[in-house]
DNA sequence: CAAGATACGTCAATATGACTGACATAAATT
DNA sequence: AATTTATGTCAGTCATATTGACGTATCTTG
């Protein structure tokens, strides 16, 4: 797993005078948020991991073909933005995608530069498999909470999210409006 | 970012009859928290990237550093155990940060075979410096949240957490209500 | 139309953080 | 005394990321 820098709890916090975490011992009340977040997307992504390895596949694919599938059409440069990484990074997962059949690439209509990308129906099972592991998971974790307590969890990923440059994704998700949905 | 494998969202969920997922318009109620879960995630981990980088650090040195200074006195297979790569991987980062004093070890007292790992000062106001950017992030989310709604989204977190093999660190999180040491 | 900007692809070199496998040492357990 | 455990380390590999440079097709603009 990768990845992923995760989280941090401070040893000596000073913003809420209160705040602070005496080793394994009376735990705080911002910091284990730090670590739930931690423990929770480990296992998350590890859901996936077992699966891709049988496809011969990373983590990185998982992301490309992801988006792919979810929003169709997706240029190349949205990709960038919204995995951050660079377009070299991208153009070797890539490339295998296309190479096995998962990813398609069509010229584009308006501008021919453009290369709009789509999952192949070879792709979209691969990411619906992977998928139904992941939302098991949300499932069970739902499980017993309430439709607005739902929803509070919802909110609180979204104000999680920064807003300063959302790409074509985010914009999407967030509804260009306001946060909720609309 | 790495690293971090991160979602899916499935283009043909079969799971619960209703839902599937609309390319970008119509959202749906479960691969929503798919994707949310990836971009909070990421612009969480992405707080403590810059700061990390003044030292010439990266993500894996955070995660050591940081369940050292908040679990004092962690083993090494402890350690290993929390961030589930192997002891060679551990040991360059552990290394570096022995070497230039964000940790030291002592001699465990019943069994001297033991390496308890402890954060010096400096190391404690690293963490402390890379947490507070992250807890102030979280703050932010919370800030519309009533005290019941962020007891929902940690009952969330909690339950997306795999429970099989609770690791010390594990059992201290959700010991919080007996097994805590305490 | 010519010049420049843009979208994409690619070559080359490098870094980080992970892996497997093997082996060494000290200290605890049997 | 033999074995197991906790840790460290050497050596090689892999996946994914980086920067920098360059090429080409295509769109936009002066």
């Amino acid at each position: 797993m990768t990845d992923i820098n995760f989280s941090g709890m401070a040893a000596k916090p000073d913003s809420e005078g209160d705040d602070h975490a005496p080793a394994a011992g009376g735990r705080d009340l911002r910091w284990d948020i730090i670590e739930l977040l931690f423990f929770a997307y480990r296992d998350f992504v590890g859901d996936a991991d077992q699966e891709l390895e049988a496809f011969g596949f990373g983590r990185a694919h998982h992301r490309v073909i992801h988006f792919v599938t979810r929003y169709p059409g997706l240029k190349v440069a949205d990709l960038l933005d919204v995995l951050r990484i660079t377009k070299q990074s991208l153009g070797r997962v890539l490339k295998q995608l296309l190479d096995e059949g998962y990813i398609v690439q069509k010229t584009g209509n308006n501008d021919r530069r453009q290369r709009l990308l789509y999952a192949t129906p070879k792709g979209e099972a691969l990411v619906a498999k992977l998928a139904g592991l992941q939302t098991d998971r949300i499932n069970r974790a739902v499980a017993g909470i309430d439709p607005a307590g739902v929803e509070t969890v919802r909110q609180f990923l979204r104000a999680m999210i920064d807003r300063d440059d959302p790409d074509k994704v985010l914009e999407a998700i967030f509804g260009g409006g306001r946060k909720t949905r609309e």
